[in-house]
DNA sequence: GGCGATATAAATGTCAGACATTTAAAGGTC
DNA sequence: GACCTTTAAATGTCTGACATTTATATCGCC
């Protein structure tokens, strides 16, 4: 793997609780600790270290901040090496997307573009795989979309939970940990545009589309519907932007 | 257990660093910190919160792990709300990634239909925007896997390499930050099977088949020669299975 | 006046020790 | 044997001190 040796001279020093926090994150990683082993006490480990108690505190810190131990009080107590869980890894899959999408002023265009892609991955599993559970959250989302006295934040909502449920449908655990955040994070984004009557019926339209296709077991119709939606779901976008630029202007 | 009264099985309570972790995460991921902000120093922190500066720090710790903030000493230094780049997002995804397949004893089926799903969703745009570069890099790829001295880990680094040129011909930085947990988690699954020359070869020559798709620009082509690379490495991959459940028994 | 060396101050990094709290297990009582 | 109490081992928190880093201000010199 990488690390110690990186090409880049720069390379600060770093504080010692980042150090620590490295050393035993390394040995998580690589198996050399395995799940629900016990790490030495806080006290063990300052002596292993040559560190204050503090000093070692803040490494395990950091180390729970990344779900990687747990931590339990009293006797017999102390940190474990935790199983991740895939709820774990989605809720920091999602914070982490959704702050480098904000953060990096990735443009309404490359993040839909992304999403659709990864949607249209699992279209053709979900088409063979979708249980009638799966179909019926669909319908049931689709029916309250339309409903006209949804707000514009339950539409969103009730999107996102459209698209999980297709995504849930292509039954691989691995894949819906990967889109989780790819379509959560594009939430914010997409609560920007604001859904007119118009535009929903014409979502609405595709969103049915949809499922009929993964009903009809038809990968190439559920792809088409996407491809139709990435690109209503664009014109949509644009045109907030455009309206913005003649408001600021 | 008192009570299944309460509203929500609110577990536990939690630290008072993990507590103020959270309400200074929530401060910026909710956009009331922008990028670069500084953060009050650790002493205001402990008196706004009414904790000992210990306390902060292990908050502050927490913070750092995820990249959400960033330390500066000296006078005028401080933490900072930090800007997540790809690189750091990269880097926790991968991390992530690594260990919920690990942990979680996902199959190697499972998780090779998601990287070859997730690869196909970028085929088409890869075809439509790769450029020379991406395709001279994949060759270099495709020409180093065809030499017979090369290590099994050289072998699959140069996978990797040949797929991550893959993903960034298709010049969506966010696809590319979306599967390179998924290309690269899998690293460690496919350091398990070792590649005879036999199936080096078919391997290469599917690579080749990639590459002239890209180069044609057919999505079509593309799209086959990954199909039928999961197939072959799936095959590979339970062929390794059999062996060790027959020495095994 | 400008410039380089030095002092200063503000902040994080580290340490040491104490006390509080939690929790499981050992021991004692009926 | 069931129930209560004690105990010990951990983590959680607080306090105060000192070390280190670093931008800025100050001073002395030309």
């Amino acid at each position: 793997m990488k690390s110690a040796s990186e090409p880049k001279p720069d390379s600060k020093p770093q504080d010692l609780s980042a150090q620590i926090a490295q050393a035993i994150r390394d040995a998580i990683v690589e198996g050399r600790m395995i799940v629900d082993e016990r790490l030495p006490s806080e006290a063990e480990l300052s002596e292993q270290f040559g560190v204050s108690r503090s000093t070692v505190r803040e490494a395990l810190k950091r180390l729970a901040a990344q779900s990687l131990i747990r931590t339990q009080r009293g006797a017999f107590g102390g940190a474990f090496v935790n199983k991740l869980s895939y709820e774990d890894a989605y809720s920091q899959h999602i914070t982490t997307s959704t702050l480098l999408l904000s953060m990096n002023a990735v443009s309404f265009e490359t993040a839909c573009e992304a999403r659709y892609a990864l949607e249209r991955a699992c279209a053709p599993l979900a088409c063979e795989r979708r249980t009638p559970d799966h179909l019926a959250t669909m319908r049931a989302e689709i029916h309250r979309q339309s409903q006209p006295g949804l707000s514009d934040e339950s539409f969103c909502a009730s999107d996102v939970a459209l698209h999980r449920a297709l995504v849930d449908a292509a039954g691989n655990p691995v894949l819906s940990y990967q889109l989780a955040g790819a379509v959560e994070a594009m939430q914010p984004l997409m609560n920007m545009i604001t859904f007119t009557a118009r535009s929903r019926e014409e979502i609405v339209g595709l969103h049915t589309e949809l499922a009929d296709a993964l009903e009809g077991e038809t990968p190439v119709l559920a792809e088409a519907a996407l491809h139709k939606l990435e690109a209503y779901t664009l014109t949509l976008g644009q045109d907030v932007m455009a309206a913005r630029a003649r408001k600021s202007s």
